[in-house]
DNA sequence: CGGTGGCTTGACTGGTCTCAATAGATGTGG
DNA sequence: CCACATCTATTGAGACCAGTCAAGCCACCG
């Protein structure tokens, strides 16, 4: 591994934080740095299951689909997010960069070592684990019983809380690292109906789409209310 | 507790499996036994999450709602099934049992201290959530990307899977745990397209429905035929 | 310039929901 | 054992939300 991890980005939100310069040694042998351009996909649902790794900067995808060829994101992983699934032979789902990745990728069976070797390191990953596990759930609340409105409000609402800069007077501003046609992969819809309710947004106010991919939010309070009831 | 671990019914399927029966001790010290009545709940969403639980006997759902009362059911739990969440002070998630129901109850706070002293039982239990994590996601796909006849007929696949019986000549036969109703809530739909739905796969002699509550799957490959592609 | 990919908008379709009526199960008390 | 209430399930008619198909816009780029 070129950088130790000392100088790691995410040294300290990451998984890895949860260890000592010492106990990283293991780690920091089997780990390697790896580079995802845009649109590259880091495993392929059906593979076998070589790999985990933590995510240093850029956003991926986690999606799985029909066999006539349905998509659905079914998870977006942010810098210091663990990726992968250990303790499994092949892989559920496809793994994609969104935006240009850089990870820190370790073999599945090595890391498989470290969690039994690292009660720490097992502890972090089970409780991070549970709350993707609620996450999940709650994402299951959105697919299954909110109109299109609400998902798009949602949406917007959790890319905020992820990505955004509060400028002066309440206004959240940010840019979005997914195209239309994956915001309606992630919400269960067509880049049609995702366009037509952002237009939608921005006519009424709560939002405002200087460019395509730049958002900024006028109204959270209102677009927390469209979010949640009908 | 009244019964002793070597007695329980799950011994084998179970979290405590990864016990030994010394290990167990502590467990079974702090164990209680409980019975709910269908329709009863363990836990409402939004409460202090005060329980985990080992499931004996009977079918939970763990369930989500809007604000507005929608209702979507997260996730179904069966005999052996981890009940609760962990290190989490607030239950995301009300537990309502749909069968009449065993569990085996522990204190939160002391099943965390059984997980800090036992590496196995964190690991299994790690494991497990991984488990419920992947099962989540494809339930995502199938809420967000599936028609109304392939929820309906992923469900009685899956339901199939838990609950048959074979009987001769290929044909699998079991009784729902679940109303109509708790079906649409299970797959994002109404009662009356959960009902239509059934009706359909009843009249294409893919299944027979001999009571509301039987059902009898005559054509399994079929039936998976419908529930994968449009 | 023309080509490409991403986005928006409109017209139309159709699958699912809503509302409503009815029938079947189940349980209770007279 | 029956009358009745209640809960569950089925079925139909109509409305509506989101999907489909199609056209056009815009920014970017060779």
């Amino acid at each position: 591994m070129a950088q130790i991890c000392s100088e790691c980005a995410v040294r300290d939100q990451s998984l890895c934080g949860s260890l000592s310069d010492t106990e990283l040694t293991t780690l920091n042998s089997i780990g390697r740095s790896r580079h995802l351009n845009r649109g590259e996909t880091l495993v392929w649902a059906g593979d076998d299951a070589l790999v985990c790794a933590n995510l240093l900067s850029g956003v991926l995808k986690l999606s799985a689909s029909t066999a006539d060829g349905r998509e659905q994101i079914v998870g977006l992983l942010y810098p210091a997010d663990f990726v992968g699934r250990p303790f499994a032979e092949e892989a559920e789902h496809s793994i994609t960069a969104l935006t240009d990745v850089e990870l820190c990728v370790f073999p599945r069976k090595g890391f498989e070592n470290a969690l039994e070797t690292h009660a720490r390191l097992e502890r972090m990953l089970l409780r991070r684990t549970l709350c993707a596990l609620d996450e999940a759930r709650a994402r299951m609340l959105m697919l299954g019983r909110k109109t299109a409105e609400e998902k798009v409000a949602s949406f917007l609402i959790d890319m905020a809380l992820h990505l955004a800069r509060n400028t002066a007077s309440r206004v959240t501003e940010f840019e979005l690292p997914v195209t239309r046609a994956q915001i309606a992969d992630v919400l269960g819809l067509t880049i049609e109906t995702v366009s037509r309710q952002l237009t939608k947004l921005k006519r009424d106010r709560l939002i405002d789409l200087p460019t395509g991919r730049q958002v900024m939010i006028l109204d959270r309070g209102a677009l927390r209310l469209r979010s949640e009831a009908a």
